[in-house]
DNA sequence: CTGAAAGCGCTTACAG
DNA sequence: CTGAAAGCGCTTACAG
């Protein structure tokens, strides 16, 4: 029932050394064309295929790439994810996955076992990890990469989109069309991207003379949100925000449904909200969120890339800060500025 | 930089054999309190930890699961891709993921790739395999669970849930609500779901002494959804159905969009709509929708228990075939039959 | 309980 | 271009 095919047993079916048949199946190496016949002949007659596991050993190798990830509920990464995936698969690498949703916290021992795989390096999507770890890795000389995350330790490449900018460009788009009470719904603090959408939001606010109307901590959580909405909009009418920025589109989604179905209020009419990332439900014609594109396919590319740059020439290759500039998709559910109209705007 | 530790380095110096280390990592093994301390001391000294692929190597078994998977833009994949991986961790194996969207056609390819890993069992989820492949894997000792698709090869367990009695219910209660023009969006054909959705619902419509009005085909494409939905619906408005079956969810909240918005008709006033699956958007509040919930936690826990059970007894374990049968949810997309309230339906 | 030895299936210098 | 030999880092009988 197990019958492994062995180099070996291809070699003597083909009356030549195991070296010969290693070489035919390595890309770059030099057989004659019947030495590589006769190999090939044989392979396929017993059925064999290399075993990837004993040529990791000892080439050092794996051609694995540790993927971690969480919020998959939120459509942004299960994208995302699909994207690395199919890029690094082209690359001739393989993903093994690892789930930090239920583990959040001990992200660090997932990290020790993703290291005892060997794998040839780590991509952490929206997840953050200790400089201990990160210095493990860089002993282990195993390239690490943040995926929508950026982190201050030295040498850790990040990929994010531009969310300073981003949390700008909701502000002042809000300023344009005239609203005054302005409120944010914020994400989970431990993120870099909530923080600099904030941050961002806030900037632009206070550069057009205005403060945040009203602030609500939604934790990049669905149910979080929705507790959010209600604190901030089941309040006397006159004293509701007339407009609201939430941190993320898989809250806004979940925000809109409150604010409509709940509270029996409009969009726009008497509320508009921006959200971010542009994921494919904002775009649902029951929904249609204005919201900040992240450009998913430049982030992937850009994360493959550096992960590939640093596997492939360690010793100089870089750490890289990305940052991805997205535009500002406008749909219907925030008020037009005087002569905007419906559609991408270009900042 | 890369100071990769061995078992050697640590035995010498915790001063014991290479074996007695190898015992300390191996969980039943046998070992005196004396040594497994002083292992375990220069173990982390050295911050030694096993290579997982050399002890593949040898054992045999590489606590690897191929786990390949498609329709990521459905979610309910996303879900329970996560649900999978977490089950499989917990188990103490890991995940290698593939992903079928693009290399759709050759799975046959992407296999044996799976295979080259020594993966300890493979897990296909809403993808279909040849006989050819099934037969290898079989000979290489591989198991294989087909999730979410069911497929008559010989020793290949399959989890679904029981598709044609979802189809039949969804039948009975369009029935039951006085509808006499009952139309279906199919699937893709060659997705067992889809045909076992197609059979109970054309089943039960001709018990009722009806037959199926109109019939489009969607392919579990949300684009294709849609064309489907204007051909079925964008009609002379006494000429349209009066209640749609649509072969999933994700399917169904594209041809919501469309009936709603494009066409400006009302649901359910005007037609009755019902999808399967229950992922979590049909929750949402501006659709819905009435369906038929796949209970996920059951299917990956059959899913998990069976493919463990087929790697550990591997001489005894028998192939099965698991319909795990779904509720209708009962909500406000679909005209209610006398008596029935909004709430989930106990058939 | 413990160690010496063999071996898992490959690749990689090293000669030729 | 080709083969014999050593070795990747472990575990597993086999003795003791």
């Amino acid at each position: 029932m197990a019958e492994k095919v062995t180099s070996l047993q291809v070699a003597q079916l083909a009356g030549v050394s195991q070296s010969a048949v290693s070489r035919v199946f390595t890309p770059g190496a030099s057989v004659s064309k019947k030495t590589e016949e006769k190999v090939r002949k044989a392979a396929t007659e017993l059925g064999y295929r290399p075993n990837v596991l004993a040529r990791a050993m000892v080439s050092g190798k794996s051609r694995i790439i540790g993927l971690v990830v969480a919020y998959l509920d939120n459509y942004f990464y299960p994208e995302a994810l699909e994207k690395l995936s199919n890029e690094l698969q082209e690359q001739g690498y393989h993903v093994l996955i690892f789930m930090a949703s239920r583990t959040a916290g001990n992200i660090d021992d997932v990290m020790e076992e993703i290291l005892d795989y060997q794998v040839d390096g780590v991509i952490l999507a929206s997840v953050a990890m200790s400089s201990d770890i990160a210095t493990r890795c860089q002993q282990a000389g195993v390239p690490v990469v943040l995926f929508n995350r950026s982190q201050d330790i030295d040498g850790i490449t990040s990929v994010t989109s531009d969310n300073y900018s981003g949390g700008r460009k909701v502000a002042e788009f809000f300023v344009a069309a005239g609203h005054s009470r302005i409120a944010y719904i914020a994400g989970w603090q431990g993120a870099s991207t909530q923080r600099d959408r904030e941050a961002g939001f806030r900037a632009a606010l206070g550069d057009a003379g205005q403060d945040l109307y009203a602030y609500e901590i939604g934790e990049f959580l669905t149910e979080n949100a929705r507790l959010a909405a209600r604190r901030m909009f089941d309040v006397e009418p006159q004293k509701r925000p007339d407009a609201v920025f939430v941190a993320n589109d898989h809250m806004a989604l979940a925000v809109m449904d409150v604010i409509r179905f709940e509270l029996g209020m409009r969009i726009p009419e008497d509320v508009s909200i921006i959200g971010y990332d542009d994921v494919p439900q904002a775009g649902w014609l029951a929904y249609n969120l204005t919201t900040i594109r992240q450009r998913a396919n430049l982030m992937v590319a850009e994360t493959v890339d550096a992960l590939l740059d640093h596997i492939e020439n360690p010793a100089v290759a870089a750490a890289r800060k990305v940052a991805i500039d997205g535009p500002l998709i406008v749909r219907t559910s925030a008020r037009l500025p005087k002569g905007w109209t419906p559609q991408r705007m270009s900042t």
